[in-house]
RNA sequence: GCGCCUGUAGCUCAACGGAUAGAGCAACGGCCUUCUAAGCCGUUGGUUGCGGGUUCGAAUCCCGCCGGGCGCGCCA
């Protein structure tokens, strides 16, 4: 806002350079409008000159002195400067600075939002854990990120999808196991071996024992009324292939004489499919205790069902991307991604392989021939027992996000740290989709696409602390670390006198600051005790507090006659108090901070931001007393700041997520 | 062996390639008869792992070492 202000400032004093014997002036790129780390070097400055001395072939503080005189016209600035090696210092005019508190309340809520020179429809993947395990303190991070990367993309203009793909497809060998897990717990008999054990596996075995006990014509019900009601048709298979399931398992139970019969005689499939979405909804259910959401919770086992999958490597074989031949090329590739070598391993014939499964029927392996297109290695797509890899699935997954409505420009996905190995080949799968043409020149072609509209985003690993111990959070000891636990406890321990969904409210709140408080590409410790030990020494408190300080002084105001609106522009002239103009100029930044973020995802910058501003609130609230009713005028103007402030407390806590409470 | 991330104050971490590298916690000292003291003000703390390079300028970009975390399946 005030940064925009000045930058439009300078690129008409650089027009006027140009026509003044500085032709290049004219092609310079977009100044930048930096703070200042002093306050003596004013409020704004300008590495303009520095950064294109060279290209206007005069020395930086020459350019500098050129462009301050004719910057010193503006009506707006009290001073522009010259300093160190070339940089322009800008000075504002106290009311300038002060008349931006009219436009702050002028945008409202909708204060952290600005226009995108080129807005994009973007599809953000997020999450996106298997159906066989709640929601981790792990993927929580994935969460907390994915979730606010997608407001501060909407904030700066984009339109956003929020996506979670659900790895149910039939192939699993993971939820295989997991049903039979919960079959055994459900007849109480031993696990199978590595099967899933904890608590969380026993709710659902109880859940599972409870329907089976009850005839399942309302959940059908149920299911044929959100069937017509549904009008996007991969939603409509989903629930179409629910009803199948029901229909199956209640042919089985109505012919059981107990619950734990009909457990024993359903397949695998079945109850698969059952613990399936108990879990999902578990997922979902623990999401939204996290501030979560999505618009689409994509079904993979739907691709397989249209026969998306198959129509996907169909198309691949006849554009020459995959093949049966037998070899798989491997290749050494350099720090930039240059060929070293290049190593073709033959494979051997299916008819002289000793490990092919025996007495099965044999096909040869289908091959993506993603090295052609920057990938490491060769993927499979087809094994030789005919069943699909999972980039099979990733490859028509990808297909369709491309093409689906709204069509997404560009996908984000997020992935933990584990995961960052799927960046070539998840680059390639997109590369082979989107080639077109002929020849190498088209495969180059392809990868440079797939690069621009595909974004893999890795998170680095968190590690939670408590009692001085890194606490467990693997799926299987059945000691998992869920998120909602963590949700929890943090809520119990800080606001122990409150009613479960308050504290759940607090626990979610402190659990997403801490998440963001560090950029997602960092390893970060969680400190358990830190986090719940003192409320007083939590960021989130400092941040929310300040705003409940200004809802209370606002209420105070208006019990005295106040209100912030009634503040004149020439009120607002009153506001010259160095720490009031800090406070506005802070306010004013939001847009640009988000901005900023959707740029280069650093979404971590936000908490920064929301300390800093808190900060200058306080300080303000210390020094500028608001209410004084023998002098109105005044009190208009702070309380208009007052408001200001309010609104870039609310805008930047609801980009991340966290509840900006009137009252603490 | 290869790849991804990382190394900044005692601890946890910030810092569009910018000027004297900043916060919180921890330690110490002040400030409530007035709008929420969950607050404010002050003091203390650094060879940004090491060595080169790029340039007006490097914690940041490039190269090489050293240390830490994670990953390298016809598992998902």
């Amino acid at each position: 806002m005030i940064r925009d202000l000045v930058r439009s400032r300078i690129q008409e004093a650089l027009l006027r350079l140009a026509q003044a014997g500085v032709p290049e002036a004219a092609s310079f790129p977009p100044p930048e409008v930096s703070d200042t780390r002093q306050a003596e070097h004013g409020d704004y400055a300008s590495n303009v000159a520095l950064l294109n001395a060279k290209a206007a072939g005069h020395p930086p503080r020459a350019l500098a002195e050129r462009l301050a005189a004719e910057l010193a016209s503006a009506p707006e600035f009290e001073a522009v400067e010259v300093a160190g090696p070339g940089f322009l210092n800008f000075r504002l005019r106290p009311e300038v600075v002060a008349g931006f508190v009219g436009e702050i309340l002028a945008r409202g809520e909708r204060l952290a939002e600005s226009r995108h020179e080129s807005p994009q429809r973007i599809n953000v993947e997020f999450v996106s854990v298997n159906p066989n395990g709640p929601i981790t303190v792990g993927s929580g991070r994935g969460a907390a990120f994915g979730s606010a990367l997608c407001n501060v993309l909407e904030a700066a203009g984009h339109q956003v999808h929020r996506e979670y793909y659900i790895n149910d497809g039939v192939n699993s060998e993971q939820m295989r196991l997991f049903a039979e897990s919960v079959r055994a717990l459900i007849l109480g008999e031993p696990l199978p071996e590595g099967g899933y054990k904890g608590d969380y596996v026993q709710a659902v075995a109880d859940r599972v024992a409870e329907i089976l006990s009850r005839p399942l014509e309302p959940a059908a019900a149920e299911t044929r009324r959100d069937l017509e009601a549904e009008a996007d048709p991969w939603r409509r298979h989903v629930l179409r292939r629910r009803l199948e399931t029901l229909a199956r398992v209640e042919a089985q139970r109505s012919s059981a004489p107990d619950a734990r019969s009909c457990a024993r005689a359903l397949t695998n499939e079945d109850l698969k499919l059952l613990c399936e979405s108990l879990m999902i909804e578990r997922q979902r259910d623990d999401l939204r205790a996290f501030a979560v959401h999505f618009d689409t919770w994509f079904s993979e086992q739907s691709l397989h069902d249209a026969g998306e999958v198959e129509r996907c490597l169909q198309r691949l074989v006849e554009a020459g991307i995959a093949d049966t031949e037998p070899y798989q090329t491997v290749l050494k590739l350099g720090k930039n991604g240059e060929v070293l070598e290049t190593v073709r391993v033959e494979q051997p014939r299916d008819d002289e392989d000793d490990d092919a499964p025996e007495g099965e029927a044999v096909q040869p392996t289908l091959w993506l021939r993603s090295t052609r297109f920057g990938d490491d290695k060769d993927r499979v797509l087809r094994r030789r027992d005919g069943r699909l890899t999972y980039i099979a699935s990733d490859l028509a997954y990808h297909l369709d996000k491309f093409n689906r409505p709204p069509n997404a420009d560009r996908l984000v996905t997020v992935l933990g740290p584990d995961h960052h190995g799927y960046i070539g080949r998840l680059t390639a799968v997109v590369a082979a989709l989107l080639r077109h043409g002929e020849g190498e020149e088209a495969d180059r072609r392809a990868l440079e696409e797939a690069r621009r509209r595909l974004q893999v985003v890795i998170f680095q690993i968190v590690r939670f602390v408590k009692d001085g111990e890194p606490a467990p959070m693997r799926k299987r000891d059945g000691n998992i670390y869920a998120l909602i636990d963590l949700i929890e406890e943090l809520g119990r321990t800080m606001a122990p006198e409150e009613e479960p969904e308050r504290q759940r409210q607090v626990g979610k709140d402190v659990a997403r600051f801490f998440y963001l408080m560090r950029s997602h590409d960092t390893h970060m410790d969680f400190d358990i005790d830190l986090a719940t030990r003192r409320s007083d020494e939590n960021p989130v408190f400092y941040v929310q507090y300040a705003h409940a300080r200004i809802c209370s002084v606002l209420r105070k105001a208006s019990g005295a006659g106040f209100q912030p609106e009634q503040a004149a522009e020439e009120d607002l002239r009153l506001l010259g108090h160095p720490k009031e103009l800090a406070l506005v100029k802070k306010v004013a930044d939001l847009p640009y901070e988000a901005r900023r973020c959707a740029d280069d995802f650093g979404v971590h910058r936000l908490t920064t931001y929301a300390v800093d501003l808190a900060r200058l609130y306080h300080a303000f609230y210390d020094t500028c007393r608001v209410l004084q009713p023998e002098n109105p005028a005044l009190t208009r103007a702070r309380l208009a700041l007052c408001q200001a402030a309010a609104l870039g407390l609310r805008g930047a806590l609801g980009l991340l997520g966290v509840s900006a409470p009137e009252r603490m």
